[in-house]
RNA sequence: GGGCGGGUAGCUCAGUGGGGAGAGCAUCGGCCUUACAAGCCGGGGGUCGCAGGUUCAACUCCUGUCCCGCCCA
């Protein structure tokens, strides 16, 4: 027999070790089964499991062990992220710590050091995952620094730089001083905060006034070389042409007219720094000011910058500020609130820098992308999330790939040093192609982590090869991912997928919510807010965990989580070990059989017609993405029809004598458990495999049994609307029984009066009525004297009464039926001032009509048994 | 400034091709009834953000408005 409640950390190893073992995670690139394939995104080497990967992982689990047991050839292709910068900080933390920096160890050294790191500790969060449940195919485990794709990286990058679409360029870019690296635009992230307006006076080189301008980082003053007015401001005609003096460095800064200049903002006037900002670059470019980089890669002023060099960035703000102001040419400081990008790894602030660097240029990859998801050929689930993906998209700029750190992929290419040549490869160089020099120095940069990511639906499989893999799960089924990285990564793989491989990566992205906690705040260290996932499972148990998440994720909408709602779901996962305990001790000899028998008893025809029900609408529900209907589905039926009411139902059966009564209905509470445990595995893999090892003859793993689907012929609508009356009355009865605060354990005699139809239906199932009510005897009949001191209910044209000669308080009673009265009184006026309404009559729909009369005549119907019902109290109490 | 999402029971959230408002948790009353007190039975609780409009009929459609969150500039 099994225990009284379930433990989940007994089983959970036990049951992912079994699976492993029984290589129930493998895909067969051979297989002729229909195939479903899903790669996950990847984690981060250096990552811990978090929320965001227990949701996103939990999704994808439910949804390849349910194509699974339809019998789909399931890829789950798994792997990590080798995540350039992030782990080259942690690399660099641990490397500080003993007191070195990677300079000091050289490259090669570094990466060394970095793949030693890898060793140790990147299998982490992969135990991890194989934590929460995830059959992934383990075997086909990738990395985004394997040697294969590696290869892939390289083949891209090779192709697109031949094919013009990669180039390397001085341009403005977003550089973070403290990780020494360009970022991608996407990879700064904006944030508000509070800052200052400075107005600055310029002065013309005869000593008078000149031009105010205003900025919010003086010091980036020091690499001016103009001023730009508006061409249609009257305020500054006369100024264009002219020269002003920068003061401090007392340059010559020329006057610019230029459309880009706000006339509204601040004083009208704007300096000019090409070198640190991407507009001012460009209007350098227009008016040939030649951009002029006051810092160096570390954030600190450099020899440009004359009497301020060596000066950080900040410090050096502050001195240019006192400065001005001894000199007299600072005239005001205001407050202002504006926008700063910091980086998204370190939070560092950024600096536009000009640079050299190597870009993508995305503008037709993107054009093409996007058709392809207007074409239908990817959906993006919730639609919602298109249009983000549209506005992305179309407004799209070249992609800075690359990094100046040394954890990743090192770019293809090689400088000649005699010729100038770049040579760019798919085999390293030994000489110049140009000139033949053999003085070739490979490019230091790497590669943009993303970069290797947007290949990965195909380089995990094996591309540039033509693998059979390819073939049979390319592209893939579904991309399930959050919406932070939609444009990260989502879209990259959308380029890159087309151009290479001239197929969308993926049929479905389906976008999910964010985790927040209780409160509905973003998950993070610093907050100090993060529930750890692995904490949970230790507490509740993996199968509570999942199915909390599952519940919860809505289309659309973010997941709250706490632990109150997990707990919820743990008392769920200890219902379903104890309908199954249930269930095993009352199966005594019974043998699962291949072929069902028609149901013949009331519970089990509704009980199998519900199923049916619940299958069609769960195989829905998961087709389309909805989890969180599929797991409240499954969670209202299990409990509150199959173990509320089909479990109690049959109880008299199961311990009564009736031999063949109770053959069957074991037959068909052993079917009904098992629907069950198949229905919860996708959602619960532990738990419902555990139990499914205890059903009679469940030799091998839920894991490949069949998933329920619908039969028709088992629908019984006829049972359905019987069970609604026997639940109806005894809900009825039951509600007496509470109200009148008669004793549970008192039996009590009911006699119920009513027309044939619904009588017929309470005498043939009496003695299930009798039983779930707790009665001694059950009268029914068409008409006739209604019991005098009777509490009374009235269920559709039923009358009801509980005879309760000497225990019934007549006042109670009354007032007990008065507000059955009162709340049906509203109703009926409701219903019949609508019926009383010639529009609604002339304009509805017919069968609107016929409902609404139905309703109006049953209602007014069961107004008047009450009434009446109250008369009779009445006139006891008068007649005392 | 532009875009998107949300505002439904005390809390967290479902729900709509327009036709009698749902769940879980919490709460109240009664039960240790031999699967389960992590349980069973019963009850209470919402003018569906606000204001207009369309309609016989609006939580649902339209317009406006307020509040909250996110993204982009």
């Amino acid at each position: 027999m099994l225990p009284k409640a379930y433990e989940p950390a007994e089983v959970e190893e036990k049951w992912y070790r079994f699976w492993e073992q029984q290589g129930l995670f493998r895909a067969d690139e051979t297989s002729t089964a229909p195939a479903y394939s899903i790669v996950i995104p990847p984690p981060n080497v250096t990552g811990d499991l978090h929320m965001g990967h227990a949701l996103n992982n939990t999704l994808q689990d439910i949804l390849c062990r349910y194509r699974r047991m339809h019998g789909d050839n399931v890829l789950w292709m798994p792997g990590t992220d080798h995540a350039g910068i992030a782990t080259q900080n942690v690399v660099e933390r641990q490397l500080a710590e003993e007191g070195l920096d990677r300079h000091e160890i050289g490259r090669e050294k570094f990466t060394q050091r970095v793949w030693e790191w890898r060793e140790l500790y990147g299998g982490k969060i992969i135990n991890q995952l194989k934590r929460l449940g995830a059959s992934c195919d383990w075997s086909r485990e990738r990395f985004t620094m394997d040697e294969g794709l590696s290869q892939a990286v390289r083949m891209v990058f090779v192709s697109l730089y031949h094919e013009g679409l990669i180039y390397r360029g001085q341009r403005i870019i977003n550089w973070c001083p403290r990780c020494v690296t360009a970022l991608a635009n996407l990879e700064v992230e904006a944030e508000e905060r509070p800052g200052r307006l400075y107005h600055i006076r310029y002065p013309s080189p005869d000593g008078s006034d000149g031009l105010v301008v205003v900025t919010t980082r003086p010091e980036t003053m020091l690499g001016d070389t103009g001023v730009a007015v508006h061409p249609e401001d009257e305020r500054y005609r006369e100024f264009v042409g002219k020269t002003l003096i920068l003061p401090l460095l007392n340059r010559k800064l020329p006057v610019v007219a230029d459309k880009y200049v706000e006339m509204d903002f601040g004083s009208g006037t704007l300096k000019v720094t090409p070198a640190h900002d991407p507009y001012d670059f460009e209007i350098g470019q227009r008016h040939g000011l030649p951009p002029i980089k006051v810092m160096d890669d570390q954030g600190v002023m450099n020899e440009e910058a004359g009497p301020y060099q060596g000066l950080d960035r900040d410090e050096c703000r502050e001195r240019i500020v006192a400065d001005l102001k001894e000199q007299g040419f600072l005239l005001k400081i205001e407050d202002y609130q504006h926008r700063v990008g910091h980086c998204y790894r370190c939070k560092t602030i950024i600096e536009p820098t000009l640079s050299e660097q190597w870009f993508i240029a995305v503008k037709q990859m993107a054009e093409v992308s996007m058709a392809a998801v207007r074409e239908g050929k990817t959906r993006i689930i919730p639609e919602m999330w298109e249009k983000n993906y549209f506005d992305w998209l179309e407004n799209i700029e070249d992609w800075c790939i690359s990094r100046q750190i040394w954890w990743g992929h090192r770019i293809p290419a090689w400088y000649c040093q005699d010729c100038d040549e770049v040579i760019v490869a798919m085999e390293d160089p030994k000489q110049c192609s140009r000139c033949k020099s053999s003085n070739l120095v490979q490019e230091s940069d790497v590669l943009d982590t993303w970069f290797s990511s947007a290949l990965w639906p195909f380089s995990t499989m094996g591309w540039p090869e033509k693998t059979p893999e390819l073939e049979t799960f390319y592209p893939t089924s579904v991309l399930v991912t959050g919406f932070d990285i939609l444009f990260f990564w989502v879209a990259r793989m959308m380029m890159m997928g087309l151009h290479f491989m001239k197929d969308v990566p993926f049929r479905d992205v389906y976008i999910h919510a964010l985790v927040r906690d209780a409160e509905g705040m973003k998950m993070s260290k610093s907050k100090g807010n993060v529930i750890d996932p692995l904490v949970i499972m230790d507490r509740y148990g993996t199968d509570a965990f999942r199915f909390t998440l599952a519940a919860f994720a809505a289309q659309g909408r973010d997941v709250r989580l706490s632990e109150e709602r997990i707990e919820g779901y743990r008392h769920f996962v200890n219902k379903i070990w104890n309908a199954s305990r249930f269930t095993l001790m009352n199966l005594e000899g019974v043998e699962a059989s291949a072929e069902l028998p028609r149901p013949k008893s009331l519970a089990d025809r509704w009980m199998l017609s519900r199923l049916q029900e619940i299958f069609s609408k769960v195989n829905e529900a998961l087709e389309s993405y909805h989890f969180n209907d599929a797991a409240s589905l499954i969670y209202q039926f299990t409990w509150h029809e199959f173990c509320d009411w089909y479990l109690e139902m049959i109880k008299p059966v199961l311990y009564g004598e009736a031999d063949k009564e109770r053959k069957e209905t074991q037959q068909f509470l052993l079917y009904g458990l098992s629907a069950v445990l198949r229905l919860l595995h996708p959602f619960m893999p532990y738990v419902t495999e555990e139990l499914w090892h205890h059903l009679p003859q469940k030799d091998g793993s839920i894991m490949v049994a069949d998933f329920p689907e619908p039969d028709e012929s088992l629908v019984d609508r006829q049972a359905e609307e019987e069970m609604a009356v026997v639940t109806d009355v005894t809900t009825a009865i039951r509600n007496i029984r509470g109200e009148m605060n008669v004793a549970p354990a008192a039996q009590l005699d009911v006699m119920i009066f009513g027309p044939d139809s619904l009588t017929g239906i309470v005498q043939n199932h009496g003695r299930y009525i009798e039983d779930l009510a707790r009665l001694s005897s059950l009268e029914v009949q068409r008409d006739g004297e209604r019991p005098k001191v009777a509490a009374s209910a009235v269920v559709r044209e039923l009358e009801l009464f509980v005879p309760l000669e000497g225990v019934l308080d007549l006042e109670e009673e009354s007032q007990r039926v008065k507000k059955e009265i009162s709340k049906l009184e509203p109703e009926v006026a409701r219903s019949k001032k609508k019926l009383a309404n010639k529009q609604f009559l002339n304009r509805a729909p017919e069968d609107v009509v016929a409902k609404e009369r139905e309703k109006s005549e049953r209602l007014a119907d069961k107004l008047n048994k009450l009434q009446r019902q109250l008369e009779r109290l009445r006139k006891i109490s008068d007649g005392g």
